[in-house]
DNA sequence: ACGAATACTTAATGTAGGTTAAGAAATGTT
DNA sequence: AACATTTCTTAACCTACATTAAGTATTCGT
C-alpha cells in the first residue's frame, strides 16, 4: 500500500491529513489472471492502478483482431480515458494478465479529491501529460519506423515486459501480426 | 482576444481580476506563413494558441521525410509538449502555414499562473486529457485501420481542413505517401 | 501426470502501400 | 505576364507486412 503514496510523492507532496483522505476514497483489491475488469461497450468508472501484477487494455476489431493499446504493471495507472472522461461506453477492454492488487480509484471520487485536495489536480495534469507525451512518441514511430525498429524501442523502454508478455501481444503492441513478428525475430537473432 | 477567453470558459470560470492576470502573463503577435516558430533540436519555450490562421508541427525522419504530428487552427493550442515540459531539445518542428495571430505563453508564465489562479491547472489538465483521449484514439486508428478508412476520419473530424492543407501534408499526417495519397483519392471518388 | 488449450514457428502466397520517375497543374513572386 | 516553385497525378515496378494453413512447443487446469 506503500507503492501508491510513492507514486504521488514524485510529483506533489501531502500532509499525513490529505494522506488518510486520499485513502478513504480508494479501494484495494485482488484479481485472478484472466479476470476482466472492463468490457467494450461499458462506462469506465474507476483509474486502476497496479499495486502488483500485470494489465493490459486493448481494442478488438471486427470482432476479431485485438490491438493493445497499453501494458500496466506495478506503479502504473490505466483506465479507458475516454469512456472515463465522457462517461459514455468505450472500445477499451481491460485484463488482468498475473493475479494483482489493484487500486481503484472511482470517477466521483477522483473529481471530489480535485475539490478537497487540489494538489491532486496537478498530480493528475502531470501524469496525464507525461502520458501524452508517450502516446505522441509512438504515434510517430508508428508513421516512421520499421517493425524491427518499434520493437527495439519497445525492449529497451520495456525491458521487463518481454519476459512476462505473451509474444503475440507484444506484436500486437507494436502492430504487427504474430506470425510477422515470429519472422521478424528469428531473423533479427541470426544477426 | 477574446478567442482565448472563450476557450478558457468552455472548462473553468475566471473573475475579472483573474482574466487580467492572465492577460498580462501571454503576448499576442502575427506571424507570416512559412515562418518557423520552433526548430528540431531547440528547446520549446512556449505554448501557442491559435487566434487565427494555422500552424502544423512535425517531425523530419532521416533528414528526408516529414510526418505531421498535429495542424492547429484558430482556437487550438500547439506546441512540442516533450520538449516543452523536459525543457530539453525535441524532435519538432513548428511552422506556420497561413499569416497568423498567435498567442504565446512561456513555460514560466504557465507555471506562475498555476500558483497565482489554482484553477488553471484544471483547465490544463482537461485539455491535456482531450489530447491524450485523442492521440490514444488515433494510435489505435493507426493500428487497425486502411489508409483509406483513416483519411474518412479525418475528413469527418476536421471539414475545414480539407480545403485549406496541401493533400501531401493530409497524406502525411494519416501515415501513407502522397503518391498513394493521389491513387487512394482518385479510386474513392470512382466509387 | 494428462489432455486441452494456448502460444509459437515455418512456409507459400497475396496485397496495401512504397519508390522512382516524369509530366501536368496550380500557386507564388517579380 | 512570365518565370520559378510547389503541388498533384499517373504508371511501372518493388517490398514490408498480411493471410492462410499446418505443424510443434508450451502452459494450464484438473
Amino acid at each position: 500500500m506503500k507503492s501508491i503514496l510513492e507514486n504521488i510523492s514524485k510529483h506533489i507532496s501531502l500532509t499525513v491529513e490529505e494522506e488518510q483522505l486520499f485513502f478513504s476514497k480508494i479501494e484495494v483489491q485482488h484479481f485472478k489472471a484472466k479476470t476482466i475488469l472492463l468490457n467494450a461497450g461499458e462506462i469506465c468508472k474507476y483509474s486502476y492502478f497496479v499495486n502488483s501484477g500485470l494489465l493490459r487494455s486493448f481494442n478488438i476489431n471486427d470482432n476479431i483482431v485485438e490491438h493493445v493499446l497499453h501494458f500496466a504493471c506495478e506503479g502504473w495507472w490505466i483506465g479507458d480515458m475516454y469512456s472515463l472522461l465522457s462517461q459514455k461506453p468505450g472500445n477499451l477492454f481491460i485484463e488482468v494478465m498475473e493475479d494483482s492488487e489493484i487500486v481503484l480509484l472511482s470517477k466521483e471520487n477522483q473529481e471530489q479529491l480535485y475539490f478537497e485536495i487540489p494538489k491532486l489536480e496537478r498530480f493528475f495534469r502531470i501524469l496525464t501529460e507525461n502520458s501524452l507525451v508517450a502516446h505522441q512518441e509512438r504515434l510517430m514511430d508508428n508513421l516512421s519506423l520499421s517493425a524491427e525498429d518499434r520493437f527495439d524501442k519497445f525492449c529497451k523502454r520495456y525491458p521487463t515486459l518481454i519476459q512476462r508478455v505473451p509474444q503475440k501481444q507484444i506484436a500486437s503492441y507494436i502492430g504487427v501480426t504474430p506470425e510477422f513478428f515470429s519472422k521478424m525475430k528469428s531473423k533479427m537473432l541470426r544477426k
